[in-house]
DNA sequence: CATTAAAACATG
DNA sequence: ATGTTTTAATGG
């Protein structure tokens, strides 16, 4: 007898283990580790994942398995020992690993539906008329209808039964194709038996006879012969045609041409570089890069070069970037360097695209995929390289569960490959700067910009002073000179808007009252579109008051400049200018995005103004003005990397002028210029950056000095979420080192959320061999707690957003 | 003692 | 997570 060992797709805590089922003899031999099935879960039938074979198992009962989805595994052995270590590391269930590496499409769908077994006269009318209209009815039409209790009768008697279906959400998709059905003499006879009204059968047939495919899309044999289906389905009736459903992948760059690149020539400090990574590649060594090299120093190609020594030896590649529906111009790179060898999975595409993506690299169909995060979890088998570029972007880390990091991720997979990694930075976070300091990360510098292009001159220009001065607009006397002067030379300028940390909330001018959320302790958000006011963390939503509620005054003013009231203000200042603003509202339709980036790159455009989204890759050569309109609004939110974010943005915002022939100069506004991460970005030292940031670390004992791991807890009721918090952090304290230090516990920087109190818990830490047991130990004892009072227990190890 | 709601339990 | 069983609470 063969045993499978199942994880199910329930996550709980209660769950989070293997179920043995019995294999039935149909499926022996064929049923494989990684794949998934449908199996019976107490009363119903779910998903769930095959782990292991066994030939015996201790349970008492055994069910058997109803079904594989799959015919091959989805996930390989490799795959499923990542996902182990993914569960350990991050504190999460395996079926919430496994999830995370096969495309959302993969995700089962449950339906629960009634179907009559036999009709009584004792039944509900209203239940007998639905069941004489719908051969089944599901659950939520009963719900609506008021009919479950009726139902639930009827299941009892045995006069209904209630049916669980499990499908997969993806849907490969097919199109229909048609092809003769004889060879050619048998076709000459058919078709002189034809009668001579079938004038259009015929041409089908001697269309097809020219054809020189065996098989034709139906659509467009239709269109060139102008039949319609009828004729189809008639000739299809008499056996001349058959029609088959082939399986097609939706192409998301399809009617894109992408022009073939070759190698360029190497840089001296380009080949110094790419040798050690070679080496690697070789040796199959795994080893971990850091490659630091300013904007414009020509990572790229290192990167691409790599990749190509990768292929050659028939292995594959994956690609990490920050967020590529953002960075087209970096698929157009890899694309054109390796055309239809690459996959692409980024947030822009569809389910049903990731999905098809995700199936040409596990039929090994492609070599190379550039992606996102998930990316990292592309199913190969032979890999030979795995690069991470902006490896300092904080979007690498999940921020639910599985909590993992991208960069982490993929150092795991290279170890069992062999193979190397690069991560890739002109402003590379503090620990992978501290790791390759210490060794442990070999770094491989770029520090010149190719053909030595000179970095942007950087003015950084105090609003307190322009204020001083008198103007009170957003654009600072020199930013607005420089602007006026890039029109005139029909140049093209960036503008930059931080709108993280304070977005725009309304305030009122006389008593400082500031719109807040009933349920949350936070600002509202204004949506000037709506006119609404808008909690980002419980979808609270209410209009704008006219009065203010507190002192009944109507002088309410808008804080947190958006891109938006940027916009107005430039069509009064300079009327000529033509805008193309990019933000969550104008690029919310797909496809926007590449749409205004176009329109900027033909110049029909002076100014692009954007938040983050411009930040990153956009590689213009007209743009020669770079202007960041509040350089500070993201040093004031509570977080220990808050310096350090801004130096990269900074930075990162300023290479996006003059990377060409044209000198490029960048304005930073800002109201603290004496802040070291402005002062530095302006200079674009990271080195000095780098020196002080870490003086700051070390005294607050923050990374890349110490971990963290941040216990958060919520309740309902304030009081129970302090004394848990309380009782948790004492507990983890008994438990770890002298070494460790444990913050709290103390209010979350959010202290409620829909009106759930938080409270938190923060360990800092070098080396505690036990934490992560603790921590498990932790979660285990309040889960039961979770469902009698309501309490919830989260676990982020080295988490990023601290709220 | 019946009815209903809440808590505990099991899921192979 | 979710459906079933057990226990407790409510009300006559």
């Amino acid at each position: 007898m063969q045993v499978a060992s199942v994880i199910v797709d329930v996550a709980a805590r209660q769950t989070d283990k293997e179920f043995d089922y019995k294999i039935p003899e149909k499926w022996e031999g064929l049923i494989q580790p990684g794949m998934r099935v449908i199996v019976p879960f107490g009363p119903r039938k779910i998903q769930g994942f095959v782990t292991a074979l066994k030939n015996a198992s201790s349970a008492k009962k055994l069910k058997s398995i109803i079904e594989p989805m799959d015919l091959l595994p989805v996930l390989n052995p490799e795959l499923l020992k990542l996902a182990d270590w993914l569960t350990e590391t991050t504190l999460c269930f395996k079926i919430s690993a496994y999830q995370a590496m096969l495309p959302a499409a993969m995700k089962a769908k449950y339906e629960k539906v009634f179907r009559l077994r036999e009709a009584a006269a004792s039944m509900n009318e209203e239940l007998l008329s639905l069941f004489h209209r719908h051969d089944e009815i599901t659950w939520e039409m009963a719900e609506k209808e008021g009919l479950l209790a009726a139902l639930r009768q009827e299941v009892k008697a045995n006069r209904a039964e209630l049916i669980y279906k499990v499908t997969s959400k993806g849907k490969k998709k097919s199109i229909r194709m048609i092809g003769l059905a004889l060879s050619d003499d048998k076709l000459a006879d058919s078709m002189n038996a034809l009668s001579a009204n079938a004038r259009k059968q015929k041409d089908v047939l001697s269309y097809l006879q020219a054809a020189e495919l065996p098989l034709l899309p139906a659509k467009e044999v239709m269109e060139q012969t102008g039949t319609s289906n009828g004729t189809l389905k008639a000739l299809i009736e008499k056996g001349l045609l058959v029609e088959r459903y082939q399986e097609v992948y939706r192409d998301p760059y399809e009617n894109r041409q992408f022009e073939q690149t070759e190698p360029l020539p190497l840089t001296d400090q380009q080949q110094t570089a790419i040798a050690p990574i070679l080496g690697s590649i070789e040796d199959v060594r795994h080893e971990t890069f850091l490659l630091y090299g300013v904007t414009g120093s020509g990572k790229t190609e290192i990167y691409l070069q790599s990749i190509q020594r990768v292929l050659e030896k028939g292995k594959e590649a994956i690609v990490l970037v920050p967020e590529i529906s953002l960075t087209p111009q970096m698929v157009h790179r890899f694309k054109g360097r390796f055309g239809d060898d690459v996959a692409v999975l980024h947030s822009g595409l569809s389910a049903g695209e990731k999905y098809d993506e995700w199936r040409k690299i596990q039929r090994k169909e492609v070599k190379v995929v550039v992606g996102a995060r998930s990316a990292v979890f592309a199913p190969f088998e032979n890999l030979g390289i795995i690069i991470i570029d902006e490896e300092h972007e904080t979007s690498y880390k999940q921020e639910e569960n599985p909590r993992y990091h991208a960069r982490e991720t993929a150092i795991e997979r290279a170890k069992f490959y062999q193979c190397p990694v690069i991560l890739g930075s002109a402003t590379p976070s503090l620990e992978s700067f501290a790791r390759a300091q210490k060794g442990v990360y070999q770094l491989l510098s770029l520090p010149n910009r190719m053909n030595n292009q000179r970095l942007p001159d950087v003015e950084i220009v105090d609003m307190r002073e322009e204020l001083r001065h008198g103007n009170r607009s957003m654009f600072s006397r020199a930013l607005f000179e420089k602007l006026t002067d890039r029109l005139e030379k029909g140049e093209q300028t960036v503008l930059f808007l931080n709108r993280r940390g304070h977005s725009s909330f309304i305030m009122c001018r006389d008593c400082g009252y500031v719109a807040g959320c009933p349920h949350c302790d936070i600002s509202l958000t204004y949506h000037r579109y709506s006119h609404q006011m808008k909690c980002h963390y419980c979808g609270f939503e209410e209009p704008v008051p006219s009065t203010c509620p507190e002192c009944q005054s109507e002088h309410i003013r808008y804080f947190g400049t958006g891109t938006q009231k940027v916009e107005d203000e430039l069509g009064k200042l300079l009327p000529q200018a033509r805008v193309v603003r990019m933000d969550v509202d104008t690029t919310s339709r797909k496809g926007s995005h590449e749409k205004l980036l176009q329109q900027f790159a033909e110049g029909k455009a002076d100014i692009l103004l954007g938040t983050q989204m411009i930040a990153k890759g956009l590689d213009f050569p007209n743009i020669t003005l770079v202007g960041v309109l509040s350089a500070d609004t993201m040093l004031h939110i509570p977080d220990f990397r808050s310096a350090e974010k801004t130096f990269q943005l900074l930075t990162q915002v300023s290479g996006r002028a003059g990377r060409h022939q044209l000198q490029g100069e960048v304005v930073i506004q800002t109201y603290t210029p004496d802040h070291y991460s402005i002062q530095l970005a302006g200079k674009q030292d990271y080195d000095q950056f780098y020196k002080e940031e870490m003086v700051m670390r070390k005294l607050g004992s923050y990374p890349p000095f110490y971990y963290l791991a941040l216990v958060t807890v919520s309740h309902e009721d304030l009081l129970a979420a302090s004394s848990a918090t309380e009782k948790i952090t004492h507990y983890i304290q008994a438990r770890l080192s002298n070494e460790a230090i444990i913050l709290g516990p103390v209010a979350s920087p959010i202290a409620r959320i829909n009106n759930r109190y938080r409270y938190q818990c923060l360990i800092k830490y070098k080396r505690e061999p036990k934490l992560n047991h603790v921590l498990k130990s932790v979660m285990e004892h309040y889960t039961k707690q979770h469902n009698d009072k309501g309490l919830q227990v989260a676990v982020d190890v080295n988490p990023f957003i601290m709220m």
